[in-house]
Formats: C-alpha cells, sequence, structure tokens
DNA sequence: CAAAACCTTACGGAAATCCGTAAGGTCTTA
DNA sequence: TAAGACCTTACGGATTTCCGTAAGGTTTTG
C-alpha cells in the first residue's frame, strides 16, 4: 500500500474525511495542505530528497484569496504535476460532474482516479486508493460513461475555443479575425459560421444565444 | 446559546468539521442529516413533539440520487421551513457565492445568516452562529456587499422572464408572442428589444449571446 | 494515381438583431 | 387639469446571423 500521501484541499474538513479513510487504510504519513501551489512545493522538495510522495489527492476548485497562486486550480497542479513526475499517482476528488472535466484529468492529463464528492464519496476514496495501488483506474460511476460512451467526444478544443469567444461577446466576424491574429485555422467566417452551425445541430439549439445557454450548463466552457 | 441543531449537509465529512465547532460552543444536542427532506421531517415532527430545533445549519446543493425528494435544493428547504417555522434560526453554509442567492436567501426567505465554505468557514460558521444567536444576520465578508450596495437590483421578474426565455433559444419574435399569449405586458417586439437593450448596457453585454453568458455567470437564471 | 470524401472558403439571400427616431398612451406632480 | 416624465409601440435602416450553393484544396481510400 501506498505509505506517503499528500491531501491537497482548501475546505479543512474534507480533508478530515479523507484522512479518517487513509487511517483505515493503515497508511499514517500523510500530509495536507490548503492551496495548490503548496502540493506543488511539498512534492518537489519531497522528491528531491529522495524520500517522494506516492499518492496525492487533490480537489479541483479552490477559493482564491489574498495569496497569489501559480497553480489555480487543481486541474493545473495535476497537470503539471503529471508531467514532471509521471510515477506520482494521483487521485482527484471533486464535486465537479460534469463529463468533459472527468474526460480532460484522466485522458490529457493523466489523472488515475476521479471521485466525485458525494454521499458516498469517503467509500469511493478507499475504493479509489485500492485500485489506484493496482494499477488501474478509478473513475466513481456517477461520471464513468464519460470515458466509454459515444458521447460528445467529438468536440475538440477549436469549437470550445469557438465557443468560448462567442460568450464572450465576439460577433462572428471578429472570431474570424481573432482566429486569423492567433494563426488558428480554419480563420474564415464562413467556417466559424459552419463549424458554428454544427455544434447548433449537435446540441439541438435554436440559435447561437441558446448554443451557449447549452454548453454553460454542461460546463464546456 | 442554542441547544438543539440540526446540520444538513450530504457530503458527510463536512458535517464533521461543523459539528466540531458547535462542540467548542457547549452545543452537544446535534442531529445530522444528508437528505432536505430528512431536514424538514425532522425538524416538523421535533416541533410537534414540542421538542424543536432552534437553529438548522445547511447547505444548498445536494446531489440527487436514487431517493426521489420533495425538496430538492436546501433553498427550497429554507424557503419552506422559514415560512412554516417563523422562529427557526437558519444558517446557510454554501460554496456557492453568487450574489444573487445570497439576496435571494436573505431577502426573500429569510435565512440568518450566509456563510461561504472555504479556508475560514469554519471560524464563519462559529461567529455566525454567535451573530444569529444575538438575534443578528451575519454574511460571508466576500459576499457582504451583496446587500448593502447599489448593485444591480434593479432588475426584475419581468427582466429575468426575458432573460430566461431568451437562453432557453426563443427570438425575441417568439419572446414577443409568448408574453401575447400568457397576458404579460409589455409584450411587443419592440418592447422586447427594448428591455433587452436595456438589459445589454446594463450588464455592459457587447449583443445577446454575451447577455445570456454574463447573467448566466451571475447567476439570475 | 485517381476517385471519393472531406474541409475550407466565398458568395448571396432570407431572417433576425441592433439601434435610432417618432407617435401615442399612462402616470405623476404642481 | 395641464405639463412633464416615462413607457409602449411602430417603423426603417444598418449590421449580423442563418442557411443554402458552389468552387477549390486536402486527405483518405481503393
Amino acid at each position: 500500500m501506498f505509505s506517503k500521501v499528500l491531501i491537497s484541499d482548501d475546505l479543512g474538513s474534507i480533508n478530515q474525511g479523507v484522512r479518517t479513510v487513509l487511517d483505515g487504510l493503515g497508511i499514517t504519513n500523510v500530509t495536507q495542505v490548503q492551496y495548490c501551489d503548496d502540493a506543488y512545493l511539498k512534492i518537489k522538495s519531497a522528491y528531491q530528497n529522495a524520500e517522494p510522495f506516492h499518492l496525492l489527492i487533490t480537489d479541483l476548485s479552490f477559493k482564491s484569496d489574498h495569496r497569489a497562486q501559480r497553480y489555480a486550480s487543481g486541474e493545473d497542479l495535476v497537470k503539471q504535476l503529471k508531467q514532471e513526475y509521471p510515477d506520482l499517482k494521483v487521485i482527484v476528488y471533486s464535486v465537479e460532474d460534469r463529463l468533459q472535466k472527468v474526460r480532460t484529468l484522466i485522458q490529457t492529463h493523466k489523472a488515475d482516479a476521479y471521485v466525485c464528492k458525494g454521499r458516498n464519496g469517503l467509500k469511493e476514496i478507499d475504493a479509489a486508493i485500492n485500485t489506484v495501488y493496482g494499477g488501474g483506474i478509478y473513475i466513481s460511476q456517477q461520471v464513468e460513461h464519460a470515458l466509454s460512451s459515444n458521447s460528445n467526444l467529438e468536440i475538440n478544443d477549436y469549437d470550445i475555443e469557438l465557443l468560448q469567444q462567442l460568450s464572450n461577446g465576439l460577433s462572428q466576424d471578429e472570431i474570424s479575425n481573432f482566429l486569423k491574429s492567433n494563426a488558428i485555422a480554419p480563420s474564415s467566417l464562413s467556417s466559424v459560421e459552419k463549424h458554428l452551425n454544427k455544434l447548433r445541430i449537435q446540441f439541438k439549439a435554436n440559435n447561437a444565444i441558446h448554443l451557449v445557454a447549452i454548453v454553460k450548463d454542461l460546463g464546456l466552457i
């Protein structure tokens, strides 16, 4: 079993619950932090001292306060850590249950587990730790279809960018110019129209307003 | 000090933290529930047995699961309870920091405190309990300007309705027809345009898409 | 390689939006 | 009651979105 674990979560009370689970698994070398930057520094220095952490359990959303942070979210933290220390196992523990988030964390950033905070959260943390220790990937039941299903996986970063800019108030013409100046292809007004039209059909939206409302509800932007 | 308290929060681990605070205040008669409906029933039956709860500390968002619930959110719960039992003190304890939510809870539903979950959440819970016990209203610092300021309080139900329908994908023409068929005045296309234009200016939105994105972020719809 | 499939881009027209102006109605106030 | 403020409604034009069609380029496939 893991012997050295770091918990990162800005709500102290949740840390307590996770710690209880770790106790139950006989894991006593547990460190807690409340800021992403602290998590990064702890892991880095432990690694340099040849006493690396084996597992990180982290939340995604951290309330910002007066302390300026390099890593504003758990996602940024996971991304960086997994690049730098691929051997470090990472369990994400979040209330966030949007499929796109799960997908990004697991597939892109290579997190090892995604556990939704909820009534059974701590039980799932237990299961996740065991699965991850065995080299597996654990995903909460309520979001497990994020990976498998043939759901809206075919929307890509380009589409997200379009939707993002649209929701920022840019006209389609302005989006076209934005893409040109950022060397993103395709950039013609016609292409912007085509892609947004495709998205409208995909999400069964009546118009661009409806589309933005829908994807915001879905948490895609 | 309060002697009989109910905590309602679907994440067991958070309950633990709040319970610690209550312990520190010498409050030992504490009950916990994980569903809004349970909270309602407990309070109702305690009242009927002439042993009413004095204080409810509740979350707003509850994950839905297999159990069908009459009260889907903490907001519904607070609304109902405060109507039925005005003497019951209510502290809302939520990660939600949108001003409109705070306003509705405090002004419309008459909650006694609004505490944002965060790094200092438990300290604030402590302060809130003391303030509320003294008959006051407590609001977390980060959202306290929700009430005082002269902010966008002048947007009314009619505006919300327009924004709602707009985000549902109706064109302005369709909204006009919708208003006519529901006998809501004013209903002309021109008026719909005017009001939406006013809202665009108010929220500094470039266009209708931008407007919907903004008010969705603000939690107005 | 050639055909097919796909994508990008351009263009044009219908519809919707954005944004003035103006007329008429309602409410407030002196 | 009369003037003023405010609101609703109508209308017209500029701009933007919506939605086809078509030409040219790139990628896939046999």
